[in-house]
DNA sequence: CTAGGGTTAG
């Protein structure tokens, strides 16, 4: 057999994934050219060894076959990933000396491999600036994905913008990344743009493309069109399901469990993450429980977001025992975890526990930011540790040099007015470098009815008022406030203002599952019969609650 | 005879 078709043989052999075959042919040829050194490096890399084909690559040089465009090209793709930032000069040096490293497949290969580190955005664009007209629609695109990659979204949809205007014509590639450099920085407009481009060039029979274009609707808020996208695509892979179900998640977590049943595929980690985080606004904890079994029985623990999302999960159930167990078992925790744990400490009102953590946190040499400030300052508000609160707020300042946002001071201002420090509440809204609005207010409101303050109550209403005059809880708040003081002059007053605005307070509604079937309840909820039965009803609900809920996760799980 | 770019979760 001659090396040529030695050759043929062992690329023909790689893409039907014969690997080993093709390794074994390989290494009965007698003789070996840069070709067939290629052929069985871009095997490897195709089939996703790249740890072999690099192997190949530095056997080949040790053999004294001289690399060609098309080794350096495929062994650049084959080192994509961690590896890249570390081969990607090496390997640039050897295209220079072997005086391929204009031409196009190479450069290409460059700038991605350049731009896989934020530091070598910079060298990538001076690449592809050098290309000129040399450019192709892979170099353009291979930029503009390195740009959104850094947070350089906005250059990159400069660029692609550039790109347009230059003639080159809208690709799938170019118009995914595009939409996912849209979706970064939500932004609704261009993405429309973009959908009409699809639709006008027929590119939205692209998977990858409508797998984009859900994403951007999904993130902004406009999820009845990414469902309508999802309903009409004729093909759907995991991606699919996956992007709508975590677009579902954060609104409407029922329908994301719901997705999760008539989704065919198995589930993977991506798809129990955002099942988690549903389980955990649904406050669902024996549906988050089988989920967290479905988790361990595929060996998803150890993944860092699914381990967050889990400890989120617990807490916002209120499960802390649970919670606690999942973040002590984290093999790596970044700031997410610790944030979740010292929040779900804080909102189960484990405040010393919560103060505790962050010192951990501290001491495990994790840099707090204003999340963590903002969970642990609510976590001391709600468990009444004001003191402590208040010498956090400070060390945020001066230790830490974080200049507290709005939300900050709004949760000391909570912290010090719960307290009945009002007056301190007061002076610290006045001091604080922003317009205070109307929660800020009506945390200092909330807290003088609590502390039964009528002038600073008062005071609050006016200024909630003047933000917002239709907050109809303001006056209801401020009237019971009279009420509590006997100022009946004023209590009848507001709640003449109260009928002037013509508005009803909303009702607020609970809502409990059984099965299949939804129930709502609103407090004082008299005009239906089934409510005086009400309080049996939960007795009963609350014995039976755990088979219940369960129930449901047989369902969705009971595959697995 | 050998080479390229894209989409998902907190």
């Amino acid at each position: 057999m001659s090396q040529k078709h030695a050759t043929t043989f062992i690329s023909s052999l790689c893409s039907r994934g014969a690997v080993c075959h093709a390794r074994a042919l390989f290494d009965e040829m007698p003789e070996r050219d840069v070709v067939a050194w290629t052929a069985m490096l871009s095997g490897y890399a195709s089939n996703g060894l790249r740890r072999e084909a690099l192997d190949v690559f530095r056997r080949m040089v040790a053999a004294g076959a001289a690399p060609n465009e098309y080794t350096l090209s495929s062994v650049l793709t084959a080192c994509r990933g961690p590896c890249a930032p570390a081969m990607a000069m090496p390997l640039h040096a050897v295209a220079v000396r072997r005086g391929v490293d204009r031409m196009p497949y190479v450069v290409n290969a460059l700038i991605d491999s350049y731009a896989s580190l934020a530091e070598g955005v910079v060298d990538a664009r001076r690449l592809f600036d050098a290309l000129g007209s040399g450019r192709t629609a892979a170099s353009w695109t291979s930029m503009i994905a390195g740009y959104a990659r850094w947070g350089q979204e906005r250059t990159g949809l400069r660029l692609f913008k550039t790109m347009l205007k230059d003639g080159v014509e809208l690709s799938t590639f170019a118009c995914s990344i595009a939409l996912h450099a849209c979706t970064l920085v939500i932004d609704l407009c261009l993405g429309q743009q973009l959908h009409l481009q699809c639709i006008k060039k027929a590119l939205d029979v692209n998977l990858a493309v409508v797998n984009s274009l859900i994403d951007m609707y999904c993130t902004c808020a406009r999820i009845l069109d990414a469902r309508s996208l999802f309903d009409g695509t004729p093909e759907r892979n995991l991606i699919t399901w996956n992007t709508m179900i975590a677009g579902y998640s954060q609104c409407d977590p029922l329908m994301a469990l719901q997705l999760l049943l008539e989704m065919n595929d198995e589930p993977n980690c991506f798809t129990l993450t955002s099942i988690t985080s549903a389980c955990a606004d649904l406050a669902a904890l024996r549906c988050g429980k089988q989920v967290h079994g479905a988790v361990l029985r595929r060996s998803y623990s150890d993944d860092l977001q699914m381990g967050n999302a889990l400890v989120d999960m617990y807490s916002k159930c209120g499960s802390i025992t649970n919670a606690k167990n999942v973040f002590d078992r984290m093999g790596c925790k970044d700031k997410f975890s610790w944030t979740s744990m010292i929040a779900g400490y804080g909102m189960n009102g484990y405040g010393n526990e919560a103060v505790q953590l962050f010192s951990s946190m501290i001491h495990a040499g994790v840099h707090p930011d204003h999340v963590v400030f903002l969970s642990l300052i609510s976590s001391c508000s709600h468990a009444g540790l004001v003191d402590e609160g208040w010498n956090f707020f400070r060390s945020m300042i001066n230790e830490y040099n974080l200049q507290p946002n709005k939300e900050v001071y709004g949760s000391v201002v909570n912290l010090l007015a719960r307290a009945g420090r009002l007056r301190e509440a007061l002076d610290l809204i006045d001091t604080m470098p922003f317009a205070p609005d109307e929660y800020v207010w009506g945390a200092l409101l909330g807290a003088s009815k609590m502390h039964n303050n009528v002038e600073m109550g008062r005071l609050a209403a006016r200024k909630i008022t003047e933000i917002n005059p239709d907050d109809v809880k303001n006056y209801i708040m401020l009237a019971s406030i009279y009420a509590a003081g006997s100022k009946w002059g004023e209590y009848a007053f507001t709640r003449r203002s109260l009928r002037g605005i013509g508005s009803r307070k909303e009702a607020g509604i609970s809502w409990i599952e059984v099965m299949d079937k939804m129930y709502s309840f609103t407090a004082a909820d008299s005009s239906s019969p089934q409510v005086c039965l009400a309080d049996e009803v939960l007795h009963i609900l609350s014995q039976h609650m755990d088979d219940v809920g369960s129930e449901f996760c047989h369902i969705i799980f009971k595959a697995t």
